[in-house]
DNA sequence: CCTTTTTATTTATCAATGATAGTTTAAGGC
DNA sequence: GCCTTAAACTATCATTGATAAATAAAAAGG
């Protein structure tokens, strides 16, 4: 409360203002990645970063906006562009096998990315980002959104499942989590390609 | 209230008992096909029901558990064995535009099934009837669990964007989403061929 | 037929949660 | 020095999942 002497009970301001989005967004996740998703309440996420819950509402408008803003935070760590002569079908796997392991880092992250909407950052970035080097590679706009899409469901899928203590113990005890993860991957961009393929010949799509 | 003769105040039994598991879970899947899940809320399923919300209770442990149970309902409905004589491909490209269909005939099912943790029937019944009829196909057993997992995680992921709003719209704007996820399916569906065909070679797997 | 037990609901009540209203203090511009 | 804006606070709500205790009807037991 007052134990800390920067803080006056009234108010600061810029100077040594004690919140930001930033701020926030980084406290939720550590809470998250601590107790879960059920644990990140405005009171507990307040309380963490020594304040009372109405002051995240000036930052943040809503619960829901916070988790929209965890999900931009994770997914923009997580993307990347292809390093130049970097062939796509590389660059895909590793795409997809980075965003499960960072995923898979967020605790309960398949779940907040499940209720929260995307942000405008999210649309306007990470899919673009996602879609451009398929249409370099010579996929057909349509087929660059579509082959995208699907790996980021695939992805997001998969790590809802593997998030959920019944399902992954189940299917843990059939088979290696990380294998299978890769074996559908893989499987899924042999397809690609083989339509990459099918485009340069009578190109049926 | 007072308004169904049927309906004694105190308590009836068996003969008309008025709720049991099934019957919660149609009412629930009605009301949130109406009002969106977050109006399923334990008076509002109730009333619903014309009855006080710690009624549930004695039928169902938890919403968490109403959860499950709805998508208990929901998966069962959406899958098959391979008919006789059916090529595996046809079926699991079936299957998954199947599933991907009935799942948007269920509003904001995506959201429920990542909250819900698996039932025991998802696990024993489901799971092996999707990777059944890959082992038959000649894929390895792990390769089938992967196989079905992956098909199942892309459905899943698919539904949750294409049931957010925002998602939904702007990915929309760009592409035929029925379209598509027919697109991501049979590239995954011709990558997994590539494979069973490699298992026939040297079998580097 | 009366008593006891079990089943299935009710009423009453909690604690936790997201959110808003209204208040208060500090700083900056004029 | 005042006024406005920024950024917090206190107080308070309505809603929600959940439990406890009461209660009535049906079934069971004799």
């Amino acid at each position: 409360m007052s134990s800390d002497p920067k803080r006056a009970v009234g108010r600061p301001k810029k100077q040594d203002a004690f919140l930001d989005t930033a701020v926030i967004v980084d406290a939720a996740w550590t809470l998250v990645e601590q107790d879960g998703v059920d644990a990140l309440t405005t009171r507990t996420l307040a309380s963490a970063l020594g304040v009372k819950s109405p002051a995240l509402y000036w930052h943040v408008p809503s619960m829901t906006a916070l988790h929209s803003l965890m999900v931009e935070r994770m997914l923009t760590e997580s993307i990347r562009n292809p390093q130049p002569g970097e062939r796509w079908q590389d660059w895909l796997r590793d795409v997809g096998t980075t965003q499960r392991r960072n995923f898979m880092s967020h605790r309960d992250s398949g779940r907040i990315l499940a209720m929260a909407p995307p942000t405008d950052v999210t649309r306007n970035e990470v899919i673009p980002m996602l879609t451009a080097p398929l249409v370099n590679a010579g996929f057909a706009p349509d087929q660059a959104v579509a082959a995208a899409g699907a790996v980021a469901s695939f992805v997001l899928g998969w790590v809802i499942y593997e998030q959920s203590a019944e399902a992954s113990r189940f299917v843990a005890s059939m088979v290696n989590l990380g294998s299978a993860f890769e074996f559908g991957l893989d499987a899924f961009i042999g397809g690609l390609q083989e339509r990459l393929l099918a485009n340069a010949g009578i190109g049926d799509w």
